[in-house]
DNA sequence: GTAACAATGGGATACGGTTTCCACACCAGC
DNA sequence: GCTGGTGTGGAAACCGTATCCCATTGTTAC
């Protein structure tokens, strides 16, 4: 036995017993493998052969560690499950994916330590970039929050990127990739008000989310603008799920709220308040008309199909990692531009069948 | 300057800088990091300061090389967004930050060039374990494929997990985590059947999907046990989605043929199948009965809601992840015992409103 | 026939940690 | 006062790979 350990030891094959048993040097084998330096055909073949015998793969650690390695993108959520930002995370994947890159997962449930200490992780990491997915609350601590992980991973030669939260402020060094959220708000309200609805019962979500704030605002723009007067009391706050749109629709009417359609600042919740509707005997659309907001899955296989906004999560996801790798490639296109950090992708309303005219009532 | 890089170079710090900084040895830093090494408080204050300065955090890719690290496994999933495995994957991932692992996530998109791609890719990254998601083809050569996956990562020290696939046939290295996929069908068909029914159009899904076999195995023997034939020509095989549901409805109508209540093979195919009957002027409960199979988010929130089989997804997750957890602090508790490694939960019917006993008809 | 050069392979080093071994200081006990 | 333990801190040897630098060989030009 040499005082090295043996080739058949248990554990992986090292770039060592590859050498060794094909009679070469390590640097060769390496090369090989790269594959940016000139070898023989003869070498190749040896190694390769040897290679498949021994089911040798590098060591990604290693590899890194050397200076090589394959980049690594690091995807934050709140939770999985969302159907809107599995579709983001797809979207990151799926470009990741493409040009060779890793994607580790994370779910900060919500919880601001465990927020901290996964993009601490992710640093330890060393990976190219984290993506922070979901709506935030904005409260004060949340800018200077962000800023510092911003700062943090840029000194670590990675890089924040904030999907569908608010954009940092200042010279923060994050990319910010967000969609027409207000714009696709004001679009929605105004379908509903064109097909003559004055009274519309308001569901935009929690008060302190940003994603509410900005639907609740563009339906107050929509109001403004066709010259009907916004009245708060039609508007509820409460969580993005289906038992807040449900409660919410049986509490107006018990209380006799008078409304001919809904705003939902979701299709889940849509998706409750229609049930909602159905349970105390009002027909959709016909007596009460229902719209969404983001398109997701769910929202075309309800009975009726549901009128909403659609949101490019996908797309957001691949815009993001775009943005990343090109930054990485050097294309850091304007340089230290606070805005063009700054990447917004439109919304449109998809019209299916929730949506009818106001019932005439005597 | 000295040869060695400054450390106010760019590019994270350090444990040098650190050390050099505190005034100390690159070992005392280490000691005071991990902790597992007795150091006097003077040194621990000392060095803690210089890191909280420093913003320092170790690399992950050095410290596995070194033998330490954290933990890592690695998910791979046809496709994120479908809801069933995202729950899978929640448990997964949830167990694995309990324990302060790490998920990595791949999508196969159902070609096995990527998945082998992706085994390899994690066999680099010195995984933990792989978790495999998802119903598979059992084709001949799936059985091949999988016991090569098994073997190779057995023989880098990683595992192999099957979640919702059919357990390895003969000796091979992996863990399977079932659920009684036949007798989740065998309740549900039963269920139907005691409320009456006798003629129903079954939409398993793909006739090579291990999944979509057990269902309707699972069928078979309830109308067996009921003494009702079983009639394969209301059987309509095709994907797991909306579309498939809708179609497979609306052309049995076409066709005449006669029903009382669809047995679908998914939620969502029950989704698309709900559709369809609506569209054809049918009501649902009252005319046609309907039953999904994955007790999803979706199930409860369709009008009305659904009868469906529930399966544990998310607890499947998190005992994918204990079953390697344990087995990596040695409590490999059967060896070799070629079962053990295969391990089934149960299901059960959830009862909601989309059954009713047929309508007599004249 | 020899010099200059391209092509190719090998040895050594660096990457950033962990850990083993050792040296040193300090203290108690005789 | 000397010996033997005990608690602390440092030097150096790895972990597995990539790459720089140099040696060797074969080839072309003079």
């Amino acid at each position: 036995m040499s005082q090295r350990k043996a080739s058949n030891d248990v554990g992986r094959a090292t770039i060592r017993d590859v050498a060794e048993r094909a009679g070469v040097s390590v640097a060769s084998v390496s090369r090989v493998l790269s594959g940016n330096y000139p070898v023989s055909e003869e070498l190749r073949r040896r190694v390769m052969k040897v290679v498949q015998d021994l089911d040798y793969v590098t060591n990604a650690h290693a590899r890194s560690l050397a200076g090589g390695g394959t980049p690594t993108v690091a995807i934050l959520i709140n939770n999985i499950t969302g159907a809107a930002f599995a579709h983001v995370a797809k979207g990151v994947e799926g470009a990741a994916t493409l040009r060779g890159w890793l994607s580790l997962v994370g779910t900060t449930g919500d919880d601001p330590e465990r927020e901290l200490a996964l993009v601490n992780l992710m640093r330890q990491q060393g990976v190219a970039a984290v993506v922070l997915l979901g709506g935030a609350y904005d409260y004060d601590e949340y800018q200077l929050r962000m800023a510092r992980f911003a700062r943090s991973l840029d000194a670590a030669g990675s890089h924040l990127v904030l999907v569908g939260r608010p954009p940092l402020e200042g010279d923060v060094p994050a990319t910010t990739v967000d969609y027409d959220n207000e714009g696709g708000a004001y679009a929605m309200a105004s379908h509903l008000l064109s097909a003559g609805h004055r009274r519309v019962l308001i569901l935009p979500g929690h008060a302190e989310l940003t994603t509410a704030q900005g639907r609740l605002k563009g339906a107050e723009r929509a109001f403004e603008a066709y010259g009907v007067p916004f009245d708060p009391g039609m508007v509820r706050h409460g969580p993005y799920d289906y038992e807040h749109g449900y409660e919410a629709v049986e509490e107006s009417l018990r209380e006799g709220l008078a409304f001919t359609a809904v705003l939902a600042g979701t299709d889940v919740v849509a998706a409750g308040a229609m049930q909602a509707l159905r349970a105390a005997g009002l027909r959709v659309p016909d007596d009460v008309s229902i719209v969404g907001y983001d398109d997701i899955p769910l929202a075309s296989q309800l009975t009726p199909q549901l009128t909403t906004v659609h949101v490019p999560y996908e797309e957001m996801g691949r815009v993001a990692l775009r943005a990343v790798a090109d930054r990485r490639e050097g294309n850091a296109s304007r340089r230290k531009g606070s805005d063009g950090d700054h990447l917004v992708l439109g919304t449109h309303v998809v019209v299916r069948h929730s949506v009818q005219p106001p019932a005439q009532r005597g």
